[in-house]
RNA sequence: GCCAGAGUGGCGGAAUUGGCAGACGCGCGGGACUCAAAAUCCCGUGGCCUUUAAGGUCGUGUGGGUUCGACUCCCACCUCUGGCACCA
């Protein structure tokens, strides 16, 4: 009988060790072998839950198995503990944001250590110590100096319950990020970074990251949203230019009128008196609304004529101008010319307010749809139709007809003979035409559009109240799908144009509209400049000064950092409510000056800290170029994939900037990407009393009133507030950390979400409790064992149990190293394991047995270190494991004398043959030993052998007939 | 609406290049040990149908297709998750 696995004692003896011993130190002047290993640092907001210590685990396991192997590797780790969190939990707990701060990274700390998670603790990097932001405001200074940072006074989101305006970036489906809470319109003088500066190279670089996940490079890409088009400049009646922007200027001849965004400076201007009223309280109702609110009403267009007009400058057709907020200021110009026939929104809010809708680009299937109704042609229709080959369906009411474009014209000559006087018939899609016993009439312009509908209504009184002809055909709902497209075509109806082929239409119209002046290409992307002031306390001040004679003025780089002012923190605020902070003198002329009293967004923080890690103590400067030109960019960055647009794009244009500017000789700051998923949790909740935790539940009752208690049924992250968190203290005392740790990087892909399971952690613990015993029952047969394994000598078992061995290690290393798959990885130890432990229970090969534990052990160590370091000592080492090198496998080890060959039989698995492994890699001696076989044999009597199909090492596929 | 990603036993998942579907773990069933329980160990465990061994058959969201062979490739669709969303 072995001792008890006594974890807790285990896991206490080597918990220093690792970095007592230096293991975790790295040498930023070697860079032979270098390895930067980064996890996104953490917000220090509490306690670590173990989804959290899933990314910080992978992170360990890496950097231990990397060690291992020889590298030079850079784990670092920090923390970004600026921000608003930190001072709501500070105005809770009636104390400052630093006090709060400081000690929640005292004791996460404390659950890194307990984890077994090592880094090189004299990295650590903390945002908000002024050693920190001194360099995070040399940042800025730097890119005021290369005109990447400006103010001005810009409409912004302003969160009124964080009481701070925010960066687009962080209005998350419409709410604060943060809060949930809609965010207002606000015009405030803001600082902004120039990042649409860089919006090609951030999408065209994109292409560079060939080891970032495809979907995060897609949502960075949709985020940047380029569209390419052209600015088109119209002219209104008293030859004020309106610009608008589209991506369609083939359809510039189908305008038919212009709408503005309620804020758009020239609404004022063009609204006639007539108009006046309804347009201010248009706009005014306008801008009380958040986006959210404007999205919000189902998309049902809403808009008011302005009373103005404008000339479309392509075919000089005077057009209204409309005000609608379906036209957003924030994007390209703020002023739509709108095609209806072309555009989903336009043709919606055209049929709503009884707007002219002119067909001007052909639809690429051709489809052309005509309704005859009863009474209005000659009885011979139907059988005319059919004659000519055409189809339709026959109602009570009329005949329902589908055409081709290219059949038009003969339709037409046959409807005009048999049309009744008096009566129309029209054609829609591909081709607009109404045949008048008189004549046939095209929907071609506005005035034809006025001129067909008054010859209609004169027959018709049904259609009196129509106001177009779309509106008039769009009742019927046979022709809808076929009334407006988007699809590229052939222009009609454009003058000089019409007949350009879809493909070539953009570009001609632009290249003309650039030689007459009339617009040029542009291009507008979704990305807008990053708002960075914050007026909060809790960030790193903006190192400005405005003095009265110097104007604005930066603050000298040898006076930084400028420090946040100590003060007794009580309640929401921010640098403009801290008395006297804002005094200074102008660092040029030394006359009185004011500071800027914003602080940063936290995002500035964190977009440079990778580059802090080379030299954290380094005064002279934020890095030492040298240094981190030789480390970065970093080989393998791994965080969570809520950062794929916010962090990881502000990083990537900082390091562009610094790259521009010669601070930097890269371009790109993560080499290789790796999200990881999150760690989910079922939760409960009363519909009377709220989230419970588990521990709470009676059965399945609420304990307070004895409700029906409901479970998310789809996996909920932990979090505090769902009461569904499952802290590691409770984890690692009843099973220890390696258990944890084991259990963690079993459940599943990494970068998968993933259900947390106490019975998934309690098979992990079996596990270990499995190798304990196995090796300390073989302690003494190991240290009298050989120390090499004459693999020449071994019999049939234990020749298994060596490949098996090597068998392991090579999918264990490749797992790590490749692709990041450490469930994988796990199993297959587990399965060494299952095979190990009955040999044992034979006599076999001391020799074996010492070789396979002493491997067994080694690359069971990134994974739960303390158990191995432990069992380590035990078979009789007296140095760490970490001095060991990762074991190798010898490719002739894995080699196999026999191969069992599956055998298909007309697709259907019959049998498996066992055949040499010289027979099995040689097709025709495999196709032979197969067919020779006597369980094949069986199969193929009586039958024609059709096609053989033998694939060496994998299988044989028999087609008999 | 658009763009990603996913869908495999009772559950988490495996199958890396088109080649034995369900590795490994959990759970469950049976057994051993025990006065008993826990722990531990052993055996079994996708469904259905025959069954003395054994075998047959269905089976990776649905429906088609390509192939000697499809979880894997192609087409169409359904569901879920995430991102963006009146982007002109």
């Amino acid at each position: 009988m072995v001792e008890r696995y006594a974890f807790k004692k285990i896991e206490e003896r080597w918990r220093d060790f690792w970095c007592e011993q230096g293991f975790f130190h790295a040498e930023t002047s070697d860079t032979e072998k270098k390895f930067y290993y980064l996890n996104m640092f953490p917000y220090p907001s509490g306690s670590l839950h173990v989804g959290h210590g899933r990314n910080y685990i992978i992170g360990d396991v890496v950097t231990r198995f990397y060690i291992m192997r020889g590298y030079n590797i850079l784990n670092p780790m920090g923390w970004d503990a600026f921000g608003l969190p930190a001072e709501n939990a500070a105005i809770d707990r009636k104390t400052h944001p630093r006090e709060w701060t400081l000690r929640n990274i005292a004791q996460s700390k404390e659950q890194f250590r307990a984890w077994g998670i090592e880094y090189d603790w004299d990295r650590e990097v903390t945002t908000c110590l002024p050693d920190y932001y001194r360099f995070t405001q040399w940042l800025f200074l730097k890119l005021y100096e290369h005109d990447l940072a400006y103010k001005k006074k810009a409409t912004v989101n302003y969160c009124p319950t964080c009481d701070t305006v925010l960066a687009n970036e962080q209005v998350v489906g419409g709410v604060c990020e943060r809060c949930g809470t809609p965010p207002q319109p606000k015009t405030l003088k803001q600082w902004f970074f120039r990042i649409t500066a860089y919006a090609d190279r951030l999408l065209d670089d994109l292409e560079k990251l060939t080891a970032w996940p495809e979907h995060v490079k897609k949502m960075q890409s949709n985020w940047i949203g380029k569209s390419v088009g052209a600015d088109v400049t119209f002219h209104a009646e008293d030859g004020e230019e309106i610009v608008v922007f589209t991506t369609r200027p083939d359809t510039l001849w189908g305008a038919t009128f212009m709408v503005l965004a309620p804020e758009h400076p020239l609404v004022d201007g063009l609204t006639t008196p007539g108009q006046r009223e309804a347009v201010e309280a248009y706009c005014q109702q306008a801008s009380r609304q958040s986006e959210v609110e404007r999205v919000s009403t189902e998309r049902a267009k809403t808009g008011v004529f302005t009373g103005g007009y404008a000339i479309n400058p392509v075919n000089n057709e005077k057009i209204p101008v409309w005000t609608a907020d379906y036209v957003l200021m924030t994007y390209g110009t703020g002023a739509i010319m709108a095609v209806p026939a072309h555009d989903e929104r336009d043709f919606a809010f055209a049929l709503k307010f009884g707007l002219p809708i002119i067909p001007v680009i052909e639809r690429p299937d051709g489809v052309v749809k005509t309704y005859v109704m009863k009474g209005t042609v000659q009885d011979g229709l139907a059988d005319a139709l059919r004659a000519e080959g055409y189809k339709f369906e026959a109602h009570s009411d009329g005949l329902f007809v589908t055409i081709k474009a290219d059949q038009v014209d003969r339709y037409i000559e046959l409807m005009r003979a048999h049309l009744l006087p008096g009566g129309w018939n029209e054609v829609v899609g591909a081709r607009f035409a109404w045949i008048f016993d008189d004549g046939v009439m095209t929907l071609n312009s506005v005035e034809a559009d006025k001129a067909i509908l008054a010859r209609c209504q004169a027959s018709e009184p049904n259609v009196k109240d129509k106001r177009t002809l779309m509106e008039m055909v769009y009742k019927l709902d046979f022709y809808r799908d076929v009334l407006f497209h988007t699809d590229y075509g052939t222009m009609l109806h454009s003058g000089p144009f019409s007949g350009t082929p879809g493909g070539k239409a953009q570009e001609k119209v632009t290249t003309w509209l650039e030689k007459t002046g009339k617009g040029c290409h542009a291009v507008h992307y979704h990305l807008h400049d990053w708002l960075i002031s914050r007026q909060r306390y809790w960030g790193a001040p903006i190192p400005i000064v405005y003095c009265e004679k110097c104007g604005l003025v930066p603050v000298p780089e040898e006076n930084l950092p400028v420090l946040l002012p100590e003060v007794e923190f009580i309640g929401k605020m921010g640098l403009d409510d801290i008395p006297g902070y804002a005094e200074t003198t102008c660092p040029r002329c030394g006359g009185q000056a004011e500071r800027d009293t914003d602080t940063m967004d936290t995002f500035v923080d964190s977009s440079w800290y990778y580059l802090r890690f080379i030299s954290p103590r380094y005064e002279e400067g934020p890095f030492i170029k040298e240094d981190v030109d030789r480390w970065l960019p970093v080989d393998q960055y791994v965080g969570g994939v809520e950062h794929a647009i916010l962090h990881l794009l502000y990083s990537r244009f900082i390091t562009k900037a610094l790259c521009d500017m010669g601070y930097l000789s890269f371009d790109e700051p993560f080499k290789r990407l790796f999200t990881q998923g999150m760690v989910c949790h079922r939760a409960y909740r009363c519909p009377e009393h709220g989230w419970l935790y588990p521990h709470e539940i009676d059965g399945d009752r609420c304990p307070h009133c004895g409700a029906l208690v409901e479970t998310t049924d789809y996996l909920a992250k932990m979090s505090k507030s769902k009461k569904n968190v499952v802290m590691p203290a409770d984890i690692i005392d009843r099973y220890g950390a390696d258990t944890e740790r084991l259990y963690t990087l079993f459940m599943g892909p990494p970068d998968r979400d993933i259900e947390w399971s106490n019975e998934g952690v309690r098979g992990a613990f079996r596990f270990l409790n499995r190798v304990w015993t196995l090796v300390l029952s073989q302690a003494d047969r190991i240290a009298a064992a050989p120390k090499t394994v004459d693999a020449d000598r071994l019999d049939e078992n234990a020749k298994r149990l060596w490949r098996r061995y090597h068998r392991t290690v090579k999918k264990v290393t490749e797992d790590i190293e490749g692709r990041f798959n450490f469930n994988t990885a796990v199993s297959s130890i587990m399965e060494l394991v299952n095979e190990l432990s009955p040999y044992l229970e034979k006599e076999g090969d001391d020799a074996l047995v010492r070789a396979v534990i002493e491997g067994l052990i080694l690359i069971l160590s990134p994974f739960v270190p303390f158990v191995c370091e432990e069992m380590w000592r035990r078979i009789g080492h007296s140095d760490a494991i970490l001095d060991q090198s990762w074991p190798s496998f010898l490719p002739n080890a894995l080699e196999e004398e026999t191969c069992e060959i599956p055998v298909q039989i007309n697709g259907k698995l019959r049998t498996r043959v066992t055949v040499p492994i010289d027979t099995a890699r040689d097709p025709d001696a495999l196709k032979e030993a197969v067919l020779a076989a006597k369980s094949v044999i069986k199969w193929l009597e009586g039958k024609d052998l059709v096609k053989v199909i033998a694939i060496p090492e994998k299988m044989v596929s028999i087609v008999i007939k």
